[in-house]
DNA sequence: GAGTGGTCTAGACCACTTC
DNA sequence: AAGTGGTCTAGACCACTCC
């Protein structure tokens, strides 16, 4: 009896390419079938390598992309936790003020992020100055504390960007959001400050990731502390 | 009394944190300097990595979020080239048929992988059914070469995975955009079907973050193959 | 077959959080 | 100080393109 002795521990010959695909989804499986539920943490780096057999590399590419896909947080020195987007519905909590408010934020999260990545590659040195002028009002505005005008100088922001993007339907949507958008109230100034300057800087410098990070972090934020004030 | 023994080869100058973000703004520097111009090749990656000093993860990482941002295009087994995004313009050939399409297309990659990443968080069995039954519907009028319903069968497996978004913003704009849309005629069916196979099983596994990159991929593809037909 | 990008491994050191 | 994630290095092998 010849049995072709392989000192491989199996002929487990997956030449796979794509371990991180194949990890997120493994991970997103598990999320789906409740062995993970939101609020739970997922196994330390080192674990997970060695329950999958593979690099530290392949799992940091598959945690970044649960990440950027909303399904977990990872806070750095802790650990990684499963996200409560799925599961719990399409926000349904009822019709209210709050939940339309939230959804208008998606919106523009989906316009204003594709927007600010082309007006990183497209604006012109003088749209860009008209931003920084509009930056500085808003600056001003907020020392001075006339609160009221804030709304609408954040609102021309916005829409300068859009007009710097080369595409008017852009700038027509946004125009006819206008009187959607959320007031701005009480809201941490220095931080909506400090989240502008970094999508100028973004399309200053021509970076359309940097660009479209940033809006995204500056409207998810805004929608994080919209509903911490929602919830007063 | 604990000596660190480390062998250090020599001092090394710069614990530069975030090498990859300093590199990105290097080269994209040289593009708006002029000293790198659309079409022009970039070193390969061994050089790039012998020039600034760094291993070839940092260098990997910079060219993937020029990729990213549009700044660059890597084709495998050649290099990595300069796109002419910036430079020359927001694509202000004229106000014609060809452009206005072309900023269609443009609004709805912003609008439509935002879509496609929150349906793929909150889509229900039930509408995940619909989208693959408008994907079926899709394949028999193209098999049958019903070309003239397979528009409006097209818009309606957009429209089903918005409605899947739980967001009625989404749809309503969706539905406002129905008549502007790209009829389709003598495009290349295979491909098209390959992208919305794509986009479904992302959604139906749940995947946002592959759910985004698919539908990117689909609606810059369309927008290709629209310009293609168009210069004929 | 040579050249170039794509993926993966193993390991080192840094930074943040908690005890 | 211990634990965990963040960044970076060096090197191996695979896949695609072109000659």
């Amino acid at each position: 009896m010849t049995t072709i002795s392989v000192d491989e521990p199996h002929r487990e010959q997956k030449p796979q390419r794509n371990l991180a695909q194949k990890l997120v989804q493994e991970i997103l499986q598990k999320i789906e079938s409740k062995v993970l539920v939101p609020g739970d943490k997922l196994p330390k780096e080192a674990d997970i390598m060695q329950e999958h057999g593979v690099s530290r590399t392949v799992v940091r590419e598959a945690l970044q992309r649960l990440q950027a896909s909303g399904n977990v947080e990872t806070k750095h020195g802790i650990g990684t936790f499963v996200l409560n987007n799925k599961g719990q519905g399409p926000m349904d909590l009822s019709f209210d003020y709050v939940n339309d408010a939230v959804e208008i934020l998606e919106l523009r999260i989906g316009l204003e992020v594709e927007i600010a990545g082309l007006a990183a590659l497209r604006r012109t040195d003088e749209q860009l100055v008209e931003i920084r002028k509009a930056l500085d009002a808003l600056r001003a505005i907020d020392r001075n504390g006339h609160v009221s005008d804030a709304g609408s100088a954040d609102f021309n922001f916005h829409l300068l960007i859009a007009k710097s993007a080369g595409n008017h339907y852009f700038v027509d949507i946004m125009q006819h959001m206008e009187n959607s958008l959320v007031p701005r109230k009480r809201i941490d100034v220095s931080h909506v400050n400090h989240e502008h300057e970094e999508v100028y800087t973004a399309i200053e410098r021509g970076d359309s990731y940097a660009a479209r990070a940033a809006m995204r972090l500056h409207l998810t934020n805004s929608r994080e502390r919209f509903l911490k004030l929602a919830r007063q």
